[in-house]
Formats: structure tokens, sequence, C-alpha cells
DNA sequence: TATGAATGAGCATTCATTCAT
DNA sequence: TATGAATGAATGCTCATTCAT
């Protein structure tokens, strides 16, 4: 009935306060500093009550990596479209504009300490992330396989183009107030250098 | 005289002994993990001496950083000298070592929103980091000067090139974990591709 | 009218269910370490279910006694057909044999103060422990009066072969890890003794 | 001086405190069911205080045991002069009155599930206690070399006796108000019993 | 009959910090 | 200068139980 499809859209409404309450705590006061009972008085829950959506913090913080590997690989999908290098620079450039758009998604997700990550052996979030970078990677080889690119060590073109980005995109989140030059100015700069020293000349 | 001395000497001593105590257990548990009762038992002294050496634990951290950024600028300036462009790399890579020799300093300088800086409105620990970013910053612009970086824009190219460092470090720091490429070999990539991206060709 | 019935064995049916479940995990963890929800999580029903049959943990325990001694007095009643000394002792190794098989009741009943049962003055527990001293107290007296044990006061040697039995199980539950001869040899001497001790000699 | 005398001694007249308070509670509602805040409301100090004295609940519950032994084995030793039969029955009434004269003492070290004794290997409780065995075995090992007891298996024999009285202290600890025949009266007859059985005849 | 959602109370323990000495 | 005693507040988490459905 409509009552069981109401239960189910208020369940997953509260889960999702939970996340993003979670998420704004984690990310101005730090992993530790965020206790469970915080959450719930953001949220105006019992504590316990989040125990009946999340196993336990991890849980919580686990989901939030996800959600945003989720949502950062249906983004990159979407654009990648030509197999050019032009095409790759567009995909980095919707990876920083993804950062930065979602800023506290990606503070969670790429700047937060993981030393806890200890339950599961790979865990859910690794995982995730490690999609996202494929996307980057799978378009990277098949660049060098066109002979577009001459550097033919794939896994290391694509973690030097992701430490580019990342830095760009990490930097421009963390210190909002430094005097930089324009940022799409910045952000073409880095990505034109880094994925132009790639290319066959 | 003699006695006042000493007691000066001793004094500074065991402040630096504190600060040596808490430097080890922030590099190897993180911030929030330290407790003031577990300096105290390091340097076998009772929790409340330190107290009469540091403010607070928030003190204590500041102290670190600056000390260690200290080292930064030296470090930095020392390497520096010849100002060429391999003057720079070696400048830059000087900065990837640094930042992967203290990671904890690092991410609280870098990483960490000002959330629990709330003692001093532009915090000494951030005013030192940005000293640090100066060093590259002269260094750009004398290499411009000689003719050896084409694009006169010192910001922007300085500002490109903390973002490539600043990701290599960072993204090396936070997933330690991840199946990198050599590291040795990704730092030299990184920094490779952008200074030679500005180099006259 | 089936369906009525139907209900009403579907519900002794859940009833009892929980009581195993329940036997279980008494038995292997306590009962202060055991939970409505581990209850429940064994059944596959929500801990909610359990209250629609008992009005709480405690309940569940006292059903678990009853039970449980009720079994005992049976066990006793077909032992000690024979009104002999040798079918006397045979009772007593039935008493210490149960108490071992049933170590948690065994506890509950003689070995904890009557603490947390402040339902009913006289606990169905407690009352159901008692029964089963009849028992004994029973065979004690027709062996008297058969002129097979010598001592006339059926009180004190029913009590005092209570004490032995007693001690052993008592402190063959309590302290498994003591360095205890063969058990067996350990329980046939104590009653042995103690029995042979009122013999006609 | 004076002072750190008297703060010796305020220090362990609270631990003495801390004890009483535990002891008395763990008697009355069981090792599980007691928690640091009751004890710590019941000395009218803060939680924490209690962590100065003792590691946590278990050094607790241990240190009560070992202060229980450590009475019982100098009330045994001041008694058993004689090696003779009728010094090993007054060695044994003396454990039967010890039991009753000390009731909490006796319930915890000897009536109290010890399931969480996980931390060492050897725990200090169990050393003191067989300690205070070791008295009764001793004596009945010197009973057996002078032929006064005719069972060469000092280790059962001991083993028969301790349940003996252990079964008398521990029933008229914890049921104090079952129509017992006259205590002394039972007492007697259950060691008389026992040890006698074993006499050369 | 059975349940999912929710909660208040409680747990052992650790924390940074204060205060009298 | 240094400390031992003490504490209030906080931690993550589990509990038995209730209530609306």
């Amino acid at each position: 009935m409509g009552v069981q499809e109401r239960r189910l859209r208020e369940k997953a409404k509260l889960r999702q306060e939970i996340l993003d309450a979670a998420r704004d705590l984690f990310v101005k006061e730090g992993y530790e500093a965020v206790s469970m009972r915080k959450i719930a008085e953001r949220i105006e829950y019992s504590p316990t009550t989040i125990y009946l959506h999340f196993k336990d913090k991890e849980e919580i913080f686990d989901c939030l990596c996800e959600e945003t590997f989720a949502k950062l690989e249906k983004k990159l999908q979407s654009v990648q479209l030509g197999d050019s290098l032009e095409g790759l620079k567009q995909g980095l450039r919707a990876y920083v504009d993804f950062g930065l758009k979602h800023p506290n998604h990606y503070r969670i997700t790429f700047l937060s300490r993981q030393a806890h990550v200890s339950r599961s052996p790979v865990s859910r979030r690794k995982e995730a992330g490690c999609r996202s970078f494929d996307c980057m990677q799978n378009c990277v080889a098949s660049l060098i396989a066109k002979g577009e690119i001459t550097d033919s060590n794939a896994d290391k073109v694509s973690q030097a183009l992701w430490c580019a980005v990342h830095g760009v995109t990490s930097l421009l989140i963390v210190h909002p107030d430094f005097p930089w030059v324009a940022k799409d100015k910045l952000i073409d700069q880095v990505i034109d250098s880094m994925v132009d020293s790639f290319k066959r000349s």
C-alpha cells in the first residue's frame, strides 16, 4: 500500500539526513572530533536512532565516501565521450568541477584521514574510489594504444594526472582565501601542462 | 646567578623534551589520538607538569608546526641556490619529501580547515606554511627574469607548480595504500611534467 | 473453530521456541550476558514479539527454571524407586549430574541471592528447587523407617546429605579450572563417605 | 613528615572504602550488575576517582578475592596445631566459621561466577585460593603419612573434605531462611561424617 | 499477532583540566 | 617547579522497553 511506501520514503529520508549532518560535521571537525551524539543532536534524534540506520561511526563514513564516488563516477562517464586528448582534458576538468561543486563530498573522500580503516580487508570505500580512478585510467590506456600519448606506462601517467587535478581541486577548496589567480585560468593551466607533457611531440 | 641560569636551562630542556615526545606521538598517532597523559608518560613527568610549559594541547601543536616549517623554509632556501630549472625541481622535490616526512604537520597545515584554530584569527601555523610558498614564488620570479621560464605570469606559474607538488604529496599521505607506481618515479614525473611545460622550448 | 485452535498451537509453539533459544543462551552465556535482542535474533523474530509472550527477561528465566526443576524432580523420583542405600546414592548422584548438566539453572536457584527476584515474595524458582529437596528427604525418612539408617533425625541427615552433594556440585560448577581429581571419583567419594557414615554398622 | 604519612593513610582508607562498597554491591547484585558508577555513588566520589586506585572493574574483584584468602589463610594457620584428626576437624570447623562470619567475602570468592577471568594466565585470585587449599591438603597429607587416614590419595581426600565444608557453608549463607536443624549440629555432622569416613577403622 | 521506529538510561573507560600542596 | 588527587564531561555503543501501526 501507500503506507509501506511512505514508510520506506521516510526511512530513506532520515538516513539521508544523518548522512548530510555527518558529512557537515566530519568536514568541520574531523573524523575523530565528531561524536554520534553530535550527529544525533544535529538531526534532533536520539543517538540510538542512528544505530538503526548504520552499524557504527565508520559505516557512516564509508557511506559518505561511497556516495561521493558514485556521483563522481556518474559525472565522469557522462563527459568522456571521445577518445582524444581533448576528451581527456574535459574529463579532468569535470573532475575538478565536481570537487569545487561538492566540496564537502570531496573533503570527506579525498582529504580525510582514513587511518581507522581496518574493518574490512577491502573497504567498500576503496573499491568505489578505484572504480572512479579506473575511468580515467581506461581513457589514458586507450590514448596510449592510439599513440596519442607516448609514455606507455598507463599507471604512471594516470596517477600523475590525478595528482595534478587533485592538487588544484584540494588547494582551491581548503584555501579559498588565498590570493589565487583566476580559478579557471589556474585549472586550465594545470591540466594543460600535465596532459600536454605526455603528448606525442 | 649560576643557580638561576641552571634553572632556566633545565626549564628549556624539559620544554624541548615535551615537544620531542609530542612530535613523535602526533606523527605516529595523529592529533586527536594523542592525549596529554600519553605525552606525560613518555617524558616520565606528571600530566600537570606539561601545563606549566604549555597552555594546552593545541599550543604544543602550534609550536611543533612552527618548528617544522622553520626547517622547511631553511631546507628550501638551501636548495634553491642555483637559479636554474634544475634548482627549482630540486626545491619542489624537497617540498614533497618534507611533506612525506612530516605527514601530520603537512596535513594540519595544508589539508585541514582551520576549525579548531580558534585562538588567533590567522594561525601561526598557517602563516609559517605560507612563508614556505613564498620561497618558491621568488624562485619562479627569478627564473622568469632570466628567461628560463617563458610564461611571464609568476603568480600563475608558481600556483600551478604548487598544485602539482601539493597533489602528489597529499595523495601519497592520505592514501598510502593505493597501488601507486614507484613513489619516486611518480614524484619525478609530476614535477618534470609541470616544470618542463614552462620551459622555453 | 479450527482456525482458533491452530492459532493457539502456533502461539504455544513460538513460546516454546523462545524458551528453547533462551535456555541455550543462558546456559552458554549466563543470565546477565543474554539480551532480549539476542534471543530474538536466534528465533528470527523481532525483540518486540518476545514481549507478547513474556513480561520480561526474568519471566523467561523463571519459566526455564520451573521447566528444568520439573525435570529434576521427575528424574529423582524415577531413580529412587528402590528404598535402599544404593538407591539413595543413585538419587544423590542424579542430583549432582543434573547440576553439572544445567549449571546456570543450578547457579540461579542454589547459588544466587534472591536480589532481583522482586516480583513474588517466594519466587517460583526457589519453590521448585525445594520440591526437589523434599524428594530426598522422603527417601531418607523411609530408609530410617526401614532401619537402614541409624540416625533417627531425618531432617539432619537429609540436610547433611544435601550439604555434601551441593558442595561437590557447586564447586565443580564455580571453579571448573581447579585441578580436580577425576570428577566421577570425587563425586562418588563424597556421596559414599556421607551416606555410608549413616549406615547401620 | 606527618603530611606524607597522613596522605598515605587517606589514600589507603579510600581504597578500602572502594573495596568495601564493591564487595557489598557484588554480593547483592552480582558481578555484571555492578557498575563503576554505582560503586562511585556509594562512596560519594566520582567514577573517575576509582580508576586512580584500580585499573578496572576486574582488578577490584581480584583484590576482594585476595583479601578474603589472606584472611582465611591466617585463620587456618592459627588453628591447625596438632597433626591429628581432631586438629583437622577443628581446621574445617574454622573454615566454616570463617565463611559464616564473613559471608560477603565468602560469596565473592567462592560463589561468584568467574567466567570473566581472562586477563592473566594465572590469576592472582586463583593463586591465593590455592594457597588456602594447600593448608588443608598439607594437613591431610601428614595424617596419611602418620597412618591416621587410610586412603592414600591426598588430593581426593582433601577435595572431598572441601566439598563437604563448602557445602554447609554456602547453603547456610545463601539460604538463611531454610528450616535448618541447629546450625552447629549440622556443621558438626557434616564434618564428622566426612572426616571419620577416612579414619582407620 | 507481529513489527519497525524510537528512546532514555546505562555501560566502562578516557579525556583535559584544576587545585591544594 | 612539580605533583597527586580529583572531577565533569565526553566517548561509542548496547540495553530493555514502549508505542503506533
